[in-house]
DNA sequence: ATCATAGGTGACCGTATGGTCACATGTCAA
DNA sequence: TTGACATGTGACCATACGGTCACCTATGAT
């Protein structure tokens, strides 16, 4: 556990990462998976993938169950909610959604 | 401009600095302030602020107009959204604005 | 023109972060 | 109980990142 961090702070930090979100990714896909499974997906050693569960984790984006000797990482998507609530408020939400959406389907044309 | 780095990449490296969510809830809070204005708010050399305003602006989190000497900047919410629609879904997002709604509501209430 | 104001660049330094490895623990199956 | 499987710990190294400074450019007021 770091010192001086907020939760915020582990929040933000944990998405800073293109490793971990690829996890936040993957278990969004289909949640449950262990350590070993994730590891397959990834060109890491298995340690590295560890750390950054850990920070996932100790982030609350990601809670796991240990089941017999495997260990199962599940998806939690509020501290996401939490951050998009921080600077989009409720009157300007339709309109930023419907800007953030339209940016999608327009890159999906384009591919 | 850094290399090898995606948009995505840019906009939650811009958010894992706890200086650069200050200057984002500035900008939530009122529109256009100048580099001068915000860094009055902040304990750190006006370079310090300017590199973090402008790691912002290279993720598209604020948009700078110029006037005169002057620089207005401006808070863009699409990349937050665009976190938002990434892992959450149209069929939980209400499950989970309600939940972060509530973990909000409990917060207050202990202060 | 002069001077203060507002913003900008490049180099520099200490520390935090991502990744690996040697080694260790707990669990299931035969 | 032996061995294979799944996860865990601490130390270590290279690099990225936050912050400062000396120096520079441009705009506005007098």
């Amino acid at each position: 556990m770091m010192a001086g961090m907020t939760d915020d702070d582990r929040v933000f930090k944990a998405l800073a990462d293109p490793t971990r979100r690829f996890l936040l990714d993957r278990l969004f896909e289909r949640d449950g998976r262990t350590l070993t499974e994730l590891e397959a997906e990834l060109e890491m050693t298995r340690f590295g993938v560890m750390k950054h569960l850990r920070v996932l984790e100790e982030a609350g984006l990601v809670v796991a169950r240990r089941s017999g000797r495997a260990k199962l990482h599940f998806l939690n998507p509020v501290p996401i909610r939490l951050i998009h609530d921080r600077w989009i408020d409720k009157y300007t939400e339709r309109r930023v959604s419907a800007l953030a959406e339209l940016k999608t389907e327009l890159e999906e044309e384009m591919a």
